[in-house]
DNA sequence: GTCTATACGCTGATAGAC
DNA sequence: GTCTATCAGCGTATAGAC
C-alpha cells in the first residue's frame, strides 16, 4: 500500500526532528508502526535515502507555503516566518530540521547533504526577497542589509526551539518575532 | 600521565563540536592520538562521562572568560561576545557546543543533559545582565526586553557557525554582530 | 597506565519464502 | 509487500596480563 510508505516518512521526519539523523535506527520506525525492519528498506533502500526523501518534501511543503503567503505584506511575511516555528514546537518537542541537519552535516552522505543545502538556501532567499522588499517599501529600516539580517532572523528561530525545548517551557517564539519587528521596522 | 587525560578530552571536544555526540566515537579518539581503545576507557569509564567533562569545562572556561571581559562597555561586550563565535568557527569547522548538544537532547544521558542545561543558562545570564547594564546607561534602546533580545543573540549567532559552515566559506560573524549593534542601540 | 582479547547488543542491509 | 532469518561491522564496555 501507499500508505506504508507515507507513514514511515512521516515516523522518520518526526524521528529526525526530535533525535536526530544518527540518534535513530530503522529499529525506532519498525517498533512506531508495527512493521519489521526489512520491510522498510523495501520502501526505502538505504537510510540516507530516507532522511533525503523527508528533506525534499520539506522543500516542496516550503514553496507551497510561500505561495499561500504571497499576499501578505512584508512585514506579515516575518510575522508568519515565526509563526511556522511556533507550530513546529507546538507539535510537541520537535526541532528545526535543517538547524538539526545541518549541526549533523560532516557525518551525512553526499546526497543528503546537497538536499539540506538547497533547502536552506531556499528559505533564506526567500526571507532576503522580503526584507529587500520591505526596505524598498518604507516599511523596514534603510541601514539593514537583508543578506545579514535575513540569516540573523533564520539562525534565531530555528535554534530557538531547539535550546529551549530542553528546558520543558515552549520557547516565546512570538516575543522574539515581535522584537525582531520592532528591531526592523 | 596526566597529558593523556588532557589529550582525550581535547579530541573528543573537538569530535563533539564537528561531528557530535552521537556522531562520533571511542575509536575515532583512537585513531587521532593513537591509543587503543580500552586504554580511554580508564580516563573516562563511560561517553557520557567523557562529554560531561567536556561541557563542564566549557562552563568553566566561559565564567573566566566572562572575568576577563568584565572591564570591558556593555557594547564592546556584546562585540566580544560575537568574537568568540568567530574564533570557534576559523578554528576550523568547529560549531558551538550548545547548539549542537541541544540538538541531539532526546538521546543523552540524565546528567549530561543537565550539564548543558546548566552552561546555557549560565551564557544567557550573562547575556540578558549586560543587555539590562547597557539599557539603564541608555546606551542601549530603552524599548528592548533583555532576556528576548539575549535569546536573538545567543540562537543567532551559535546557529551561525553551524548553519553557515556546511556552504564552504566561514559565515559572516562580524557582520552580523555589528548589525545586531546596530539595531539594539 | 596501556595493552590484548573478548563480550554482546544494535546497526543498516540482504536473501529468499510466502 | 511483508515476513523470517541471517549477515558483517561497529558501538560501548569489561577482564585480566604486562
Amino acid at each position: 500500500m501507499k500508505n506504508t510508505k507515507k507513514e514511515i516518512l512521516n515516523v522518520a521526519e518526526k524521528l529526525i526532528l526530535s533525535k536526530g539523523y544518527n540518534g535513530f535506527s530503522y529499529n525506532d520506525i519498525s517498533a512506531e508502526i508495527g512493521i519489521k525492519k526489512a520491510s522498510i528498506h523495501y520502501h526505502f533502500a538505504t537510510k540516507p535515502e530516507l532522511a533525503s526523501a523527508v528533506v525534499k518534501r520539506y522543500l516542496r511543503l516550503f514553496k507551497f507555503w510561500c505561495l499561500i503567503k504571497e499576499p501578505l505584506s512584508s512585514k506579515e511575511k516575518i510575522r508568519a516566518f515565526g509563526m511556522m516555528y511556533k507550530d513546529l514546537s507546538d507539535n510537541c518537542h520537535k526541532i528545526c530540521p535543517v538547524s538539526m541537519l545541518s549541526a549533523e552535516y560532516p557525518t551525512l552522505a553526499i546526497h543528503l547533504k546537497n538536499d539540506i543545502k538547497k533547502l536552506i538556501s531556499e528559505v533564506e532567499n526567500w526571507l532576503s526577497r522580503v526584507l529587500e522588499q520591505g526596505i524598498n517599501d518604507d516599511i523596514f529600516r534603510k541601514d539593514l542589509s537583508p543578506t545579514i539580517i535575513s540569516k540573523i532572523i533564520y539562525c534565531s528561530l530555528s535554534n530557538a526551539i531547539s535550546m529551549y525545548r530542553i528546558f520543558g517551557n515552549l520557547p516565546e517564539i512570538e516575543l522574539m518575532t515581535e522584537q525582531i519587528l520592532n528591531m526592523i521596522c
